[in-house]
RNA sequence: GGGGUUGUAGCUCAGUCCGGUUAGAGCGCCGGCCUGUCACGCCGGAGGCCGCGAGUUCAAGUCUCGUCAGCCCCGCCA
């Protein structure tokens, strides 16, 4: 029996049934199934192949006395071959039902057999373990990869979330808008990825990192309420959670304050889980101002689904002699971090932490341990009595319980050290309780300094309205404006971030002014969107929400590459079809492009 | 740019700390047997530049240095 050859596939061979889909009431009917060959399990007299398509896998019989011939071809069929079987789906004989299949009650009884398409033996197998295979390999064979469950699940809840994106703000009087890929670039924020322009010799194109500046001029024409579901790009380094190519679904409305976007995202968000998951989120959700967030937690996105919470010990390290009175004279923080239980750590389990510390930029980490009323650690030597009183007071500290201390003369450096070992002890012992902590971070500073720039710089963008009451700071104390900005932060990942920008030309010319941009140079990046600007501009706002993250927080997954169907690698490359790659001389040379890349030799 | 970690059969891994016969296991693959399996079972077989390159040594998968690649993290990500 040749495996070679395939049969024609007409009409009589498109399936009549989908593999996973197949149930009880199909019992005695004809079918025609198509599918990947999943399983072959030949016990030499009956044959059984477990056929596969995205709806699941469907167990298919072949008796050689029922279909001799069936049976025949049946044994010479291999892994992730393509097949068409046509036969009677029958209800399984009592005791050999499979409850751990969706179609385990019942299995195809195979009259005929035809090989659409045969597969060579393939380098890893489809089973739920794959997510275990070097990822190098899925990557290179990434359409066998997505020929899981696993990965087809992943693909269809991006799909719904998309449908619901669109049906949702439809809903609520948006339209989308396509805005350019091929953009101007604007070298704030973000390395670009640049085209050339070969029909502009020595000009290029930036693809966006964001509709930012189209959307708010959407706003200035008119269109009120606008959404896209759009692919941004920014030539940054990887992570988990950070693609060069992402989606955005990016949103503006005019008319409108944080707390309309809020309620309008808080809609979304519920609505999308319950959609997707049948989960019911409760609305509105908490509130925390950026400086509370990195007091509380140590970070711009805090984990909520942690039950730790930072405390400062400023105040018990102020008076007497102790290592950190001089970096609080000058302004510096000491925070502390309590975990409960924690004396109970060995020497060692402390050695490593501040260890860790260190390794996050801290001079050292001390640590305090309550037993018994009696309070022990290194530091204990610089207190006095109202001063150890005033710790565990502060510290809520209860028997048994351990303090982590991190000073430094620069609070937030302070804090979000204390924050990363607070995420980590989260982690390492098991204290993180499941479930969605949705939360909105306001009030970001609007600038932030860079040292080795010697400017400001925006945190957010350079449109992002200051708060009013924070406005005559713009040209006086930059580092003291606070934005009018909100991040959406789920279970400690930023998943949206946006804000009410500015649409007072005067205030958007103080606003460059702050970050080192002389008019010229204003005039030159952004000069089209001050026109518009100056054509009169509804107040407007609106925030993006990352598809990537949002959608891997929904399948569970720990990367955002197992919901993109085609990711890259840390290094940006794409496995399966080898981008970025070499291009002939004579394309560089239609574009006035030539390559100078040093000799690594230098 | 920096730190960590991994790299041994098609896949997942053991062996590396403490150098020493012919480098192993499970799965997959190939062949044979098997009529109710579903991780089918049983028997047999093929399959290795131990990531790559130097070095130390009588001897290197194992030690040293370099390098490449994947992943995680810092910087970076308006």
């Amino acid at each position: 029996m040749s495996t070679g050859s395939t049969g024609h596939y007409d009409a009589a061979w498109q399936r009549t049934l989908l593999c996973g889909q197949a149930r009880p009431e199909h019992i005695g009917q004809p079918a025609v199934v198509n599918g990947w060959l999943r399983c072959r399990r030949d016990l030499g007299g009956i044959i059984f192949l477990e056929l596969w398509d995205y709806t699941g896998v469907l167990q298919v019989v072949f008796n050689p006395e029922i279909q001799k011939e069936a049976h025949e071809r049946a044994s010479s069929m291999r892994s992730e071959y393509v097949l068409a079987v046509r036969g009677r789906i029958a209800k399984r004989p009592e005791g050999t039902e499979n409850a751990s299949l969706r179609t385990g009650a019942v299995e195809l009884i195979a009259e005929d057999l035809l090989l659409l398409s045969p597969s060579k033996p393939i380098p890893f197998e489809l089973d739920e373990d794959t997510d275990r295979v070097d990822e190098n390999l899925r990557l290179r064979y990434r359409y066998l990869d997505l020929r899981r469950d696993g990965m087809q699940k992943n693909l269809r809840v991006r799909h719904k979330t998309t449908m619901f994106t669109r049906n949702y703000f439809d809903r609520h009087g948006f339209i989308e808008i396509e805005t350019p890929m091929l953009t101007k670039s604007t070298p704030e924020g973000a390395r670009d990825y640049l085209v050339p322009s070969r029909v502009n010799p020595g000009h290029f194109y930036a693809l966006p990192q964001s509709p930012q500046i189209f959307k708010q001029i959407l706003m200035v024409s008119g269109c009120d309420r606008y959404f896209q579901v759009v692919k941004c790009f920014r030539d940054e380094d990887l992570r988990a959670d950070r693609q060069p190519e992402f989606t955005q679904i990016d949103v503006e409305m005019s008319y409108i304050t944080e707390g309309d976007i809020q309620k309008l995202i808080e809609g979304f968000m519920c609505g999308l889980f319950e959609e997707v998951l049948g989960i019911k989120i409760p609305a509105p959700f908490g509130r925390l101002t950026w400086k509370e967030a990195m007091d509380l937690y140590g970070s711009d996105k805090p984990d909520l689904r942690i039950p730790l919470a930072m405390c400062p010990l400023g105040e018990v390290f102020a008076g007497g002699e102790n290592p950190f009175r001089e970096l609080l004279a000058a302004g510096g923080a000491v925070k502390g971090l309590r975990l409960p239980g924690g004396a109970a750590l060995s020497r060692k389990e402390f050695t490593d932490l501040e260890l860790r510390a260190k390794e996050l930029g801290a001079k050292g980490m001390a640590n305090f341990q309550f037993k018994e009323g009696e309070l022990k650690g290194p530091l204990v030597k610089f207190l006095n009595d109202a001063q150890k009183q005033k710790l565990v007071e502060i510290a809520e500290l209860g028997d048994q319980d351990a303090l982590f201390v991190m000073a430094d003369a620069d609070w937030q450096k302070a804090c979000s050290i204390l924050g990363q070992i607070r995420l980590e002890l989260g982690a390492s012992r098991g204290l993180v309780v499941p479930g969605w902590a949705f939360l909105w971070v306001t009030d970001f500073p609007l600038f932030e300094w860079d040292a080795d720039a010697g400017r400001w710089t925006a945190v957010h963008h350079p449109f992002t309205s200051p708060k009013e009451e924070d406005l005559e700071y713009l040209t006086t104390d930059p580092g003291r404006v606070r934005a009018r900005a909100y991040d959406l932060v789920l279970n400690g990942n930023e998943v949206g971030g946006g804000s009410i920008r500015i649409h007072n030309p005067q205030v958007q010319a103080q606003a460059f002014g702050a970050l080192g941009l002389t008019e010229e140079i204003a005039r030159d990046r952004f000069g089209f969107m001050l026109d518009a600007l100056s054509f009169g501009t509804p107040p407007h706002g609106g925030i993006a929400l990352g598809v990537d993250r949002i959608v891997m927080l929904l399948c569970g997954e720990k990367s955002i590459r197992d919901v993109i169907a085609f990711p890259k690698t840390q290094k940006a490359q794409c496995l399966l079809s080898g981008a970025p790659s070499d291009v002939d001389a004579g394309q560089l040379e239609e574009l006035f492009i030539r390559s100078v890349i040093p000799d690594p030799k230098e």
